[in-house]
DNA sequence: GCAGATTTGTGCGTATGTATC
DNA sequence: TGATACATACGCACAAATCTG
């Protein structure tokens, strides 16, 4: 019976998050490291005050996200690379509730230019096609009043396809839906008509950029278009 | 009983896993949509044919992944930003299942530079000792032989930090987490004492930029450094 | 406010398959 | 061949939160 282990209904999250928070300190602390046999279920629910079937739902959420693996007759254990599996835990969780409006924006100017870069070099002509029927699609909506939001992101969307590398692709996905979140509602640019018009007119000249696979200048070129809003947004901020 | 739904031990997964690819099937294919309300516990096990136990370690990581939510006496839940969550996931199990190498030297690429602009911009006195006494000890290291490519890391890392994004950064440190692995040592550089003395000097090159506030010239030079490594890799592949 | 129904949260007992000695 | 330890899975019971009339 270790006291500093045991746990109670003093906030108001579950038991099994409970137990997952104190499994992952004990990893950060190094108590238990890579590959070592954690103690059996019995004896873990034991000593953290709760059923086996609370401690089960943490355990097995450790496992899917690569911290544990269990095997039946042999025991838990941490894997491997524990590390790695929490250094991803710690940038989705970054992602989810610590970052700011700024850092979103800063990400995607370091990454949206690099993407364009790579697509200009990759582009295949069915991309290409893509892109095109996008920014008709766009220019047809805005004409009949029907423009959303999504149209544009669709083209750069597009682009991070073109590029090929998921990773990056999935990244700028994620940033970009964070950007949707209404914490950050109070930024949105004000659609004028003119915004508008101006946001078609970069997409026709980016468009441009790739057909003729200039590689350098549609990544200087988004890259200022980002940091011109970034900048505009960092006085905003200040004021 | 919906047969489509009947889940039996196919392949070697739990039963909770499997009711997680089933469940996150059906928000894919829009069957449940943000805000829905999905059926009791008691149901869902039965039309899964599973015990409550098994559903709930399913539900559990749902919910900790925020895709669902559970109220005690109320039900549980699609969260509203389902889609968000969703593809958080996604990057996630890209990096941790599809990445490949070039892909992840290409997201080094990416946001290294950038990271080395912000830190050039942003350094305190502080930081720059950090990175000075960083280096100073791996030059001793070498002289000693007892250097690690962890020393040379530490460098890389300290410059994440001291840009002041923790995107950014925690995406950095995944990435060169994932570089670590077993997958990839066949691509390791041959560590020569020619090729570690040039790791200095480039470390060396980076720190005077940054103490000069020379953003645009350290993240030209890493740029440079990383894609000479990048198109040599790439010849190696071709071959 | 109160009683009853519903639903999630938690606990306990037990059976089964697997690995180790 | 046991005997033991362990994870996997099931079933039942009750507590706590919530909604309805």
């Amino acid at each position: 019976m270790e006291g500093a282990d045991l746990i109670r209904p003093l906030n108001k999250t579950t038991l099994s998050e409970e137990v997952i928070k104190i499994i992952l300190n004990k990893i950060r602390k190094g108590q238990w490291r890579p590959g070592d046999k954690i103690p059996g279920e019995v004896s873990l629910a034991e000593s953290f005050q709760l059923s086996r079937n609370s401690l089960r739902e943490a355990l097995k959420f450790l496992e899917l996200s690569g911290i544990l693996h269990s095997r039946a007759g042999k025991g838990t254990f941490l894997t491997e690379d524990v590390l790695k599996s929490l250094h991803r835990m710690e940038l989705i969780e970054t992602l989810k509730n610590d970052s700011t409006l700024i850092e979103l924006i800063e990400t995607r100017l370091t990454i949206e230019p690099q993407l364009a870069y790579f697509a200009a070099e990759r582009m295949s002509p069915e991309n290409i096609k893509k892109l095109e029927n996008s920014l008709e699609k766009s220019k047809k909506a805005i004409e009949d009043n029907t423009y959303t939001t999504m149209m544009g992101w669709e083209f750069h969307k597009f682009i991070g396809e073109a590029a090929d590398n998921k990773i990056l692709s999935n990244l700028l996905i994620s940033i970009t839906e964070e950007l949707k979140d209404s914490r950050f509602t109070y930024a949105h640019d004000i659609i004028s008509s003119e915004a508008l018009l101006k946001e078609i007119e970069d997409h026709e000249i980016i468009l441009e950029y790739i057909k003729n696979k200039e590689a350098k200048k549609v990544k200087n070129y988004i890259y200022d278009h980002i940091n011109n809003r970034l900048n505009w947004l960092k006085k905003q901020v200040k004021k």
